[in-house]
DNA sequence: TGATAAACGGAGGCGCCCTCCGTATATTCT
DNA sequence: AGAATATACGGAGGGCGCCTCCGTTTATCA
């Protein structure tokens, strides 16, 4: 009866949820700035919102970290249904995705390593993510095998991992210039011959 | 002429020395128990020292963090040569010595990462260590070959790799105990047949 | 035994962490 | 619409750590 578990509650205030968005994004901003460590105070600041704020909707470091992890994912998700969507040319459509992905965890190199901790602590965010990762590339690349444009023998886990492989080599050497040059290459090679 | 390079100086004060010593024992035990982001007012007390003092010695935190662990690679050495002066028996030498580095990279679980940032950002510091190492395994094993306890065809290096890989596992399961075991097995299997 | 270069120590200014609670406001009720 | 109330907001404040600066102390040198 109750459409929640439990008794029937208010539904959550309009400023809150702005708030949350606000603190997300301006936490990926600050982050991607300053490393893991910068001041929670310079988030709320960027954010134009109170210290205390930031801290009842994200009561430590690691969870407001998390949820940053998340929304990127979650905003990759999105843009790849948007890509769908609008029908985006599939070769093309999956060369913007990929740019779109670098340059969203290029500016984000002290978070990295902060990641792959989040990662070992949680395994439902590595699956969470992962999921979301390959779901966003498997709906691109199904369109480009439907139409004849992409080949039919590489899974979306395998993208993934050169995905990765290709953020790794940005982070050591070249930058996200380099990085986008070999992912034109490798989307080329993507393509049915 | 001048002893050391350019003008004559007066030698250092002893209280300076004594107090750098301090610091280092107390930095190793701090951050050995409190991870590698304790304060650097807990190390100054540790020691009986002025926070002015820890800085004066240690300007930044990188700096005291590389100097504790050169010394600890020092000290190694030093138990090293201690064996080989006092003419322990080969085997148990090795096996000493081995014990003897495990337990004391074991205490220090936080300053792992550190390190192998710290490594990472000064070559020079990474071949200096691994030099003491391997020639510390190197003056023990070299005993045992020439009086025939020990194989002949197992170099320092091989053994440093060996126990890298037991600091590791130690990090992540079982502990010293576990580690200490694992040990004697491959001292063991050091042993000429 | 001075003279003096060198080292000591800790106060002080600043920024950050996190909690707590008086104030403001969105939602719900009538 | 207006009142009632659950929720959320903001920022002051206490505590701690960072790092610098400089008056005081002490080891070395002549």
């Amino acid at each position: 009866m109750a459409s929640e578990s439990g008794k029937a509650r208010r539904k959550p205030r309009a400023d809150s949820l702005r708030n949350r968005e606000k603190l997300l994004e301006a936490a990926a901003t600050v982050f991607g700035a300053g490393g893991a460590q910068a001041s929670l105070e310079a988030v709320a600041r960027e954010a134009g919102v109170g210290i205390g704020t930031l801290y009842r909707h994200f009561p430590t470091r690691e969870e407001l970290f998390e949820a940053v992890y998340r929304n990127e994912v979650d905003i990759l998700y999105a843009l790849a249904e948007e890509l769908v969507r609008e029908e985006v040319e599939p070769v093309t459509a999956l060369q913007r995705w990929i740019h779109a992905s670098v340059r969203l965890f290029a500016t984000k190199s002290g978070m990295i390593g902060a990641l792959q901790l989040a990662t070992q602590a949680s395994a439902e965010l590595k699956t969470y993510s992962m999921d979301k990762m390959t779901g966003s590339i498997g709906m691109l690349i199904d369109r480009g095998v439907r139409d004849g444009t992409l080949r039919d023998d590489i899974g979306p886990e395998d993208v993934f991992r050169a995905l990765v492989g290709i953020y790794y080599s940005q982070n050591q050497t070249g930058g996200p210039a380099a990085a986008l040059r070999l992912i034109d290459v490798f989307v080329d090679g993507l393509r049915k011959r």
